[in-house]
DNA sequence: CATGTCCCGATTGTATCCAATCCCGCGTAT
DNA sequence: ATACGCGGGATTGGATACAATCGGGACATG
């Protein structure tokens, strides 16, 4: 068994808590506090709290502490278009270069995505439907690229959640993981790029109304 | 006077310790020896390596340490490639945008560019030759697309050194630097980016040699 | 009442100490 | 000879203790 240092279990949790809102945006980051509920002393709870400073999770002022970083609409806008740069990079170079196997895995795992939308579990679908997603761009084999998109990603993880609580939108992205799924069979680059654009203006939108409300 | 906490510090000179080789790349980093050598305890120096690990400087490996990156050269492909599309989206927001006060500035900076290069400080060049392309990201307003471009030349901060060390590559530097000033005078922003997207291949080219040397 | 100042509790920052883990070399057995 | 197992020293991981800093409120002053 590889057991997993604190640091790393911590970093783990404390995505989680931002993710599901019970850190919410704005809000200091008490280190004697978490690290007593989390088990650990404040020594790696502060190195994992680095990382997301790293990932602009949090953000960090000297002898004051560290806050759980708040998206305005500027920031998404900027982020959304970010991704859409690296994510069209990410799919041109991976879709070429993609077996069948690698195809049949990924609608292997468009399926799960559906599954787990029948359920309620919205952490549940947000993590399948990321699987889906990175399993088309870690095909680019650009390992660097993939990690500056996740943690794009990770970035408005808190607020995407919202977008998934509806089931009209999940109807949707089931639709959407589809059509991408046919697109790649025929290894169509454009096609995949476009469908990848429309997915994320659908996010964007829903998600920006969440935020300026 | 802002007095910078010791992680901060650290942070600094550790940067300097790999870009200028002193740190070489695949050695360990020993946290007893170094962090004695900074004057602190190991904690602000581990926090410090938590920081360049997140920006793909140093890899951690759990129980054996951190270790200085190495690049192969299809990482450093991957990051210029990264690069170049991230400032070319950069330059298309910043250009239209740009006062002629940001243009008289940014004409300061080559300047002092040019008279970095008659010294042989290569860091001090360096130093200089960045101030000069971020004063132009920074026109983007787009802080996080800004920050991502700066985890990606600090990545090849130590290789690219050697691209400043022959006053050749200086003189091509420079003469690119005044006619990117020219260009964005007339607010051209395709010549703009083909310039940079130029002065990135001289780079890539003569860093890549160096690393399958 | 507004404003400035000082002090104190709360919180973060760092040093030190001890525990856990890994790597390496030695010895042993096959 | 090679493979395997097993200390032991070196190094990292984490807990605790203490120092430094900040923010806010009481109080004084105009």
């Amino acid at each position: 068994m590889s057991t997993l240092t604190a640091q790393e279990q911590v970093l783990r949790e404390v995505r989680q808590l931002i993710a599901n809102g019970t850190l919410k945006a704005g809000q200091q980051v008490k280190q004697d506090t978490l690290s007593a509920q989390l088990g650990v002393s404040r020594v790696p709870l502060r190195e994992a709290l680095k990382v997301l400073e790293g990932e602009g999770q949090v953000v960090y002022h000297p002898h004051r502490g560290y806050f759980v970083a708040e998206l305005s609409v500027s920031d998404l806008v900027e982020v959304y278009r970010i991704r859409a740069l690296l994510e069209e990079e990410a799919l041109s170079v991976a879709i070429p270069q993609m077996t069948d196997e690698d195809v049949d895995y990924i609608s292997d795992l468009a399926d799960e995505v559906r599954v787990a939308s029948s359920t309620a579990d919205v952490a549940a679908i947000s993590a399948a439907n990321r699987r889906f997603h990175f399993a088309m761009f870690d095909c680019s084999s650009m390992p660097r690229l993939v990690r500056i998109i996740r943690t794009l990603w990770d970035s408005t993880d808190a607020y995407r959640s919202v977008y998934m609580a509806s089931s009209i939108n999940l109807e949707h992205m089931n639709a959407e993981h589809d059509e991408m799924i046919a697109a790649l069979r025929q290894r169509d680059v454009a096609r995949s790029i476009q469908l990848q654009a429309e997915h994320r203006e659908n996010s964007v939108t829903a998600v920006s109304k969440v935020i300026s409300r």
